[in-house]
DNA sequence: TAATATACGGACCATCAGTCCGCTATCACC
DNA sequence: GGTGATAGCGGACTGATGGTCCGTATATTA
């Protein structure tokens, strides 16, 4: 990778980063203006990254570093099981409001969904071993599913400013009724 | 209301719901599509219906006709509390099935999210006191909203073709460690 | 320093949602 | 049935956006 490309680059991130921690929604942010803001052309941009998606997408992956950590503390333990998805939860909820707007992005901008993503697969293979193995496989990846998609972007969102205890005591209430409720191996 | 206006009104909202059903992306349906298709003129759109969300919202209303009594059953009884959640979730489920693309449109168009429109407060309050009666009043509104969120068209339509069976069981596993499950007053 | 590949940038294009306004069909009243 | 006031019509137009193209500039390598 040639020199100039390679500091254009990191610009482009970094400006582009800024942009969408500015905006409240990502319609906010156009390609022209992080290219104006970045200092480089639209051709520029493009080419680096494809298309929007794929610069939402380069954003995400360079902040999400620290969301592999919890991925992988949350496959191979220690702790309870009921502890360990929690933690994980927990740990997506609080990434994706500390990077709502990109977050937000991300979900809408993978073809109309968050789904269909590698990151989400990799989420919900995990999310459903750990629910397997506290309650059994059936019906694992339903429940995997329903947890991701309690801590989605725009829920999140809707849900406001609230004290982030309250955010937890949900998450919380909910976890343990997945993990530990009826038909968990636990419960039986 | 001019016996034009109401006559076309009815055409367009006739053939708007053909091409959102042939569609599988709600972006395919452009507005100038659907005023070709109805033999009308852009202008006679928008007078009638606002914006691309009032369309929506039209077609929404006039389908969804059927899941009133759905919420007014849950609401009102008879059954017991598992059952009437279960139901109205699986309403909601094969109906919006039913209407994929329509429901991805709404989901998407209302502000770039479900939430804030006043069919998904009255959908979240009466899942809200059903929870409350169940297991109590504590985080009775995030479990509300995480049993919505798993009903949610873009999460169904990544599920696929499932049998219905499948769906129906694992919407049954999310009820019942909700409803049922620890922190309820049965399980008490 | 010359040659070559790579990257740059911004004019350009296609597509949309939404607006505007001169024209037309409807309807209430005669 | 005729007629005038007016609600409604339609499609050209606008503004914004994501994405493309290609002549020009720059880094690299020998």
């Amino acid at each position: 990778m040639r020199s100039d490309a390679a500091r254009n680059r990191e610009t482009v991130l970094a400006v582009a980063g800024r942009l969408f921690d500015e905006a409240t929604d990502p319609d906010q942010v156009s390609m022209d203006a992080v290219a104006a803001a970045a200092g480089v052309g639209k051709g520029t941009l493009f080419r680096g990254f494809g298309d929007r998606a794929g610069l939402v997408a380069a954003l995400w992956r360079q902040r999400g570093e620290e969301l592999v950590t919890a991925l992988t503390t949350a496959e191979q333990g220690p702790g309870p099981l009921r502890d360990r998805v929690l933690a994980l939860l927990y740990a997506a909820q609080q990434f994706k409001l500390r990077n709502r707007t990109l977050a937000l992005s991300l979900e809408k901008a993978g073809r109309g969904s968050p789904y269909g993503t590698d990151d989400y697969e990799r989420w919900h293979r995990v999310l459903t071993a750990l629910v397997a193995a506290a309650r059994g496989p059936a019906d694992a990846p339903h429940l995997a599913h329903a947890l991701l998609a309690a801590v989605r972007a725009d829920l999140l969102i809707h849900l406001g400013d609230r004290p982030e205890n309250e955010l937890r005591s949900g998450l919380e209430a909910l976890v343990d009724a997945i993990v530990t409720g009826p038909g968990s191996a636990r419960a039986r």
